[in-house]
DNA sequence: CTAAATTAGTCTCACTTGCAACTATCTTAA
DNA sequence: TTAAGATAGTTGCAAGTGAGACTAATTTAG
């Protein structure tokens, strides 16, 4: 596990495109180490996380992630909600929920009931079978969450959720702002 | 923003299921708040921050992300490396790298020249044109990684780069001892 | 009341990607 | 030297997914 933690020295990229012009005290970054680029951090942790959780969801119980979203959502929740609702909170595509949906109907999972008031939208909801498999579910996957964060300190969780929380903050300014469509509803 | 930040009230739905002997003093989660699961946030913030990028490298470069990262690792070394190598380090399928990379050497982005020692394998570079991109676009997306992460002080970014470190560094553990394969290599 | 616009959910299409088979090459061992 | 096994890279195939068309129902405007 050879990573170059090097420490960002104070300096920002100057500059800009060709000029290889740098000089020691402020070093134009013109090259980029992956490692060290939070984006691709966050994808490959976010890939690894969700490949550690996947053995407990995906192969003991035969749920995809679209799939278990739905199922933390409605679990989640006191009351039946449209697909919608859980398309918009997950940011999960609505094609992609109705599939999931649809899988979990079938496998009895999920119901979902008429709604008098709206008939275009259906009330979705876990069944008996569904409840019991959510609460099945939840304390092994908490556990292995805990488990994936055990090597920080208490105080160290709590630093890493409010850093993300600012961070998770900006990001929905920043996309409404920029393309601000499906994104205020929720 | 209506993020339901309930501090998780003290009353849970006890009753289902089997056992639910947990008392107070430990409660059980029983409810899994989504927004509050490290897994669903990192995968979340990763797909929000990897679409905020891909305007840099996809609308204005037509780069997909898996040639990204081959023009990253390409760009960030100094010798011409293998496309094992640009797997391993990326940790993306080497299918995926080698759809990639023919796609960046039919753009003359990369060349490859046959590695005398073992002509299985090619080493990859970047053509002079590769370099001019690479150069272009590096500090673009710095920029914007920076934009990014403005919510948060240098102390913050710091403080988060050392928890991603921690978490990074122990789910490597724990991958290699689950799933053995490819990833001792790099 | 009727027509246009909007919304919930489904479905088709195109694209991406992981898997696994395959080729070519190299290594090891008999 | 030859055969078996490993390795680098490519490719066919199948599964998953987002975009957007489409249907049905609702709301809004005239």
């Amino acid at each position: 596990m050879a990573r170059t933690s090097a420490s960002q020295p104070p300096a920002r990229p100057r500059s800009v495109v060709e000029a290889d012009v740098r000089d020691d005290a402020a070093p134009a970054k013109k090259r980029l180490d992956l490692f060290h680029f939070m984006p691709f951090r966050l994808n490959r942790l976010a890939a690894e996380v969700s490949s550690a959780l996947s053995s407990e969801y995906q192969a003991r119980y035969g749920l995809d992630i679209p799939e278990w979203r739905v199922l933390a959502t409605l679990g989640f929740r006191s009351d039946p909600c449209s697909a919608q609702y859980i398309a918009h909170c997950t940011r999960t595509h609505k094609s992609t929920i109705s599939r999931a949906v649809s899988a979990l109907m079938e496998r009895e999972i999920v119901e979902r009931v008429e709604n008098a008031d709206d008939r275009r939208e259906f009330r979705l909801r876990l069944t008996r079978k569904g409840q019991a498999l959510y609460e099945e579910l939840i304390p092994r996957l908490l556990r292995k969450e805990q488990e994936i964060l055990s090597c920080l300190s208490a105080q160290e969780r709590r630093d890493l959720g409010r850093l993300l929380d600012k961070v998770e903050a900006s990001l929905d300014l920043v996309q409404t702002s920029e393309e601000a469509d499906a994104k205020d509803v929720y």
